[in-house]
DNA sequence: TTGTACGCGTTATCAT
DNA sequence: ATGATAACGCGTACAA
């Protein structure tokens, strides 16, 4: 039974004007209680939901901030939007959460968005690798970039807040030859990812050349095209298949560039019976919860979602009011030492 | 430059009345095709952007499948969206995926997107344990249940899909007990929540009494309230407090009610020198990925993601075209026997 | 304080 | 094949 009851119908049954529903449904002040709570009474009544399409195409203005996330399923975002979901009502804004899908173009959906409703700002949750500086102009909405990566020439032109990637592969990546550690062995994305992957391999090659050992290919193992690389499926298959039958493995220590792919590469090496970190020593790199309790626990490099959160919040108030220029802020994250990595 | 370009504009342009415009982006069959290639052409020129607040308002009807997600970082609902997203496009429909928060009444966001779009059809993933019928009812649009706690006296009002949670738990109690464990400890949600916490307790409840074993109180673990029960850090926690120190523990399995909460269990056990499956067998709930990267890997109940995922969409289809009444399908779930679990 | 009437941007209807 | 125009349901200026 699809009874489109309309706030005309309400009217009607009040026995009063739709602007009078209006004002009661609006918490509008010049409005007589009596009849306001006769009109609610009402409105409960009968289930009435004013129509938010009609709505949208009225309003002038609304608090409306909508979050558009890429990657879903990264347990990593979830909490992120959580924060930033408190950090916008706090602030009496509401905050429009939209998953975007990998292939799709986050910026399109900004744009359709933005004229579906009237938002007051945008947050961009992951994903911009290849964004196009002038769609993102034309939005002519204010919005903050976390978690993306920049392109170099884009530099300057929006406000974003990100974690560097090369630098703190670079860490990762010292913090193991600082242990001892000369045959790291990494596992990265595939050729074509331009994305982070590319940047924390970046960041594994500048540490390694900077101590003066020379980057062996046979020791750098991308995921094939076409598949998930931050699995720990593929972590596994990668893994599984670079270790000789009986033989010792020519590397001490993994570089996976997430602890995903760190946990199958070490389920890999236990099912060839190496010991971790014993025989060899494994990293990986976000910081997610299963990292601690995993046996063994897992060394990594831990993204600072908490304050990142705030941060993104926080900064795009600061460019709604226009108090600030946009800028570019680069977070520290924090290496964890637990107990995949041993010294040498 | 917030340019607000509409229909009529492009209309102008172009020298043409709105209803062609209209016609050229709705893909309408009359309309000649060099207007409309000359349309799409100003189109993409001026980026314009239909307002989808407008269009909802007028549309009559839309292929449109609404997705609501209770639960969103639930990976294993992740994975059952993706492939609902897929069965939908087969059949030249549209998913709109929407996230509800945990406290957030979905049958009350189903209704306002109901009136919002012109919706075909409703899935709702999770969620619901304390619905009530009527506000269902109210929608008047097809919809589906699924992976949802059923109230009993609400069987066979309307199409649900799920597995039975009593009898997946009683399943994974009596392979623990077929294995010689009596001694069986149970990590459970807390005392009010009423959803499958409280199920995957009756079914072990159930075995134990079956094979005579009378049921240990100092061995069932209830979560606190308030703390996210279905945590690794929940498990954790819980398996400490219960572990004297130096002591043998009483129990020789353990079962708990979420694969999250047994790697937080397991890990405890570790640091308290205790072996897995040697000293302790534990075994977990739902069979998400890492239960099979591990160390030791988790013998768990597997819930068909993918079938039930199949079999949401296609009874959600069934009921869009009367081809069937309400039923409620009740789904097998697979016990994957692994490494965490040792006969005694 | 309340009601009337107009317009938001689009699609559907009807005429051409 | 195309154009003019009436709705869709709501908010709001303006009149009362």
């Amino acid at each position: 039974m699809n009874e489109l009851i309309t706030i005309k119908d309400i009217a009607r049954i009040c026995g009063c004007g739709v602007s009078t529903v209006s004002r009661a449904l609006n918490n509008h002040p010049d409005i007589n209680p009596d009849t306001k709570k006769r009109i609610m009474e009402v409105v409960e009544e009968y289930g009435f939901v004013p129509n938010n399409s009609a709505r949208n195409l009225k309003i002038t203005t609304s608090n409306t901030i909508a979050v558009l996330v890429k990657g879903a399923n990264n347990p990593f975002f979830m909490k992120m939007i959580g924060i930033i979901n408190d950090d916008i009502q706090a602030r009496h804004y509401t905050m429009e959460l939209r998953h975007v899908a990998e292939k799709a173009d986050e910026v399109e959906v900004a744009y359709e968005l933005t004229k579906e409703k009237k938002l007051q700002g945008i947050i961009f949750l992951g994903g911009l690798s290849t964004h196009s500086t002038e769609k993102l102009e034309q939005l002519g909405v204010p919005f903050v970039l976390s978690t993306v990566v920049m392109d170099e020439d884009a530099e300057g032109a929006y406000s974003s807040i990100a974690v560097d990637d090369v630098k703190e592969s670079y860490k990762l990546t010292k913090y193991l030859i600082d242990k001892g550690h000369k045959k790291i062995a990494f596992i990265g994305a595939s050729e074509t990812d331009i994305s982070i992957g590319q940047m924390r391999r970046e960041g594994y090659l500048k540490a390694l050349k900077e101590a003066g050992i020379e980057p062996d290919r046979k020791l750098m193992w991308l995921s094939k095209d076409g598949v998930d690389a931050y699995t720990m499926e593929n972590g596994y298959n990668i893994m599984a298949s670079k270790l000789k039958k009986g033989a010792k493995p020519d590397f001490t220590a993994v570089f996976a560039i997430a602890d995903t792919i760190a946990f199958g590469a070490m389920r890999a090496l236990s099912d060839a019976g190496i010991r971790i970190p014993d025989d060899v020593s494994v990293v990986g790199f976000d910081g997610i919860d299963m990292g601690a309790f995993s046996i063994p626990s897992l060394t990594t490099i831990r993204q600072p979602f908490v304050k990142m959160a705030h941060r993104t919040t926080q900064m795009l108030f600061s460019v709604m009011s226009e108090e600030t220029n946009h800028s570019i802020i680069t977070m520290d994250a924090e290496l964890v030492e637990r107990e995949s990595v041993k010294a040498i």
